[in-house]
DNA sequence: TAATAGCCGAGTATTTCTGTCAAGTATTTA
DNA sequence: TAAATACTTGACAGAAATACTCGGCTATTA
């Protein structure tokens, strides 16, 4: 149930190569498909969507690959997907493309959406930085909006 | 991205049919077909797996039809969904049936995790009774486990 | 200019989804 | 017992989405 695409979860562990590497200078799609056990042609097709969006630049020639093009802590794991699998939506009918031809008469409607901003909060909440410094845990237990890290310490990597 | 199935869907709209109606003698599926515009062959191949579950209970013959196998309070669409759609498992990795190769070494296991515990909780949370009150809104604003129903007053459906 | 690295669009095999169909079985009412 | 009503089951088929591959091109650097 609410599988997401592959596209979405190689894009992610791109990102955060990408994100780990370019501090030595762009990182090319050889290393994140070794490091990642995925095809380059595939990787070519998602980093090519996700540099066109621009939260990465690439550098051609020698030497070159990809890097970001912003500070990790402000590309959100939420915008990497809405990049490559489109919006968060639970049914067609929340679907923007789509849209709902009866909304007032369906009854599950809100529920739908609520899921759906709930997912929402999730995703845009976590940061590219956060998966840098392992600090997944964030959202196993999140109250608030805000971006409190002084709970959840257990299961850290080793 | 992360769309619900029809299956699904159809499932919870039904639920909510049967459970409407029921108080008055079972729900025949063709009343439902009706309603909730689904075809009602689809409908058996839905009803069958929720009744199979202990969700509901069938009765058969003349008058016969679907009545609710438990209180409306504690049934879950969380339960209905998985019945229908198997267990949340945001990657394929975190599908029991399949498993993961290297949690340690993926670094977005534990977000995509996070993720899916933050959905099952929702679901899990968001009982039938609550669609038929029209609670749904519960869940738009949720800061802890409990039910409390105080806020998010807007929006309501006119 | 030759090697490196990204850029781009088309094409395809596979899987999943969304449903239909036909032939049953069980129960009640007349 | 027969007819009517309703659920049961498994197979199957078309459509759509997914998950890739392939071939050739362009830009940059040494």
């Amino acid at each position: 149930m609410l599988r997401l695409s592959t596209k979405g979860q190689y894009g992610v562990r791109a990102m955060y190569e990408i994100a780990r590497g370019s501090v030595a200078g762009p990182v090319t799609i050889k290393e994140i498909s070794e490091k990642q056990h995925v095809s380059v042609a595939y990787l070519e097709q998602i980093l090519n969507k996700l540099r066109r969006s621009g939260i990465i630049r690439s550098v051609k020639g020698p030497g070159g690959g990809y890097v970001l093009a912003r500070d990790p802590g402000s590309i959100s794991i939420g915008e990497i997907l809405k990049e490559l699998e489109g919006p968060v939506a639970i049914t067609s009918c929340l679907d923007p493309k789509e849209g709902c031809v009866r909304v007032d008469s369906c009854v599950t409607h809100l529920l739908w959406k609520s899921l759906g901003d709930n997912i929402e909060r999730f995703l845009d909440g976590m940061k590219l930085q956060d998966l840098l410094q392992g600090n997944q845990l964030m959202g196993l237990d999140r109250r608030d909006t805000g971006k409190n890290t002084h709970a959840a310490r257990r299961g850290r990597p080793a």
